[in-house]
DNA sequence: CGATTGGTTAAGCATACCCTTAAGTATCAC
DNA sequence: GTGATACTTAAGGGTATGCTTAACCAATCG
């Protein structure tokens, strides 16, 4: 759990490019080698690479080589802790929001006792 | 919905500094003027500025000025999206893992009655 | 009023990011 | 072995990012 801050930045610095994005998608619906990665997108083989090296420094992507293909699979473990990071922003805000409504409430009873 | 990626992108590399993911855990526990997100980060204010220009420009946080402060707020409709982005591509991997489990479990009764 | 507080703008700079081309390695197909 | 395939490494370059300091408003305070 050293250091979870710099794993963040790098989960989402691997997430915030549409390149890597796309991989990811690609991704999610099963493992593939490199050259399927690569294909679709508008850049030089050795670019997606370097794509792909973000994605597995974040520990987003986990990568084999069996002969002479690389099979690359989702790590969605990582994936779980940007997400639960998030969330955890999200409710933390909704809790607050609930919670001064309480108190807005309170206030109108008291006022419905002082009038 | 136009050119939602960009949106995306904006997004995840707003929360790609730890800098600016302190002023959304802050912003996370109610509103706050600019100087309060400023003083706890081991920054100018200035850099600190910028900052919460990258969160604007992202949708993260909104503000307004009044008098001389500005006071932020936390946009968590824009945090909700991008838990939903990831949140998609995790649920697709699982549904993934699950027809490969059914199908891995179809086989095996196959390989019961061969046997 | 003049001083202070809270924020903003401008300019500059070092580094990081994302891409390119060129060249290299290792497997597989014949 | 020869050629093609599937990466991989290396080098370089344009642009974006993240920070700094200095200077500049605009509200308040005394």
């Amino acid at each position: 759990m050293l250091n979870q801050s710099a794993d963040l930045d790098r989960m989402f610095h691997a997430l915030a490019d549409p390149a890597r994005r796309a991989m990811v998608e690609r991704l999610s619906r099963g493992p593939a080698p490199v050259s399927d990665l690569a294909r679709p997108l508008p850049m030089s083989l050795p670019a997606a690479m370097q794509h792909l090296g973000v994605l597995e420094a974040a520990g987003l992507v986990r990568s084999e080589k069996v002969g002479r293909v690389r099979t690359c699979t989702l790590d969605t473990s990582s994936l779980s802790r940007a997400e639960r990071w998030i969330n955890e922003r999200r409710i933390e805000w909704e809790h607050r929001l609930d919670r001064l409504g309480e108190y807005l409430k309170s206030l109108e009873s008291e006022g419905d006792r002082d009038d």
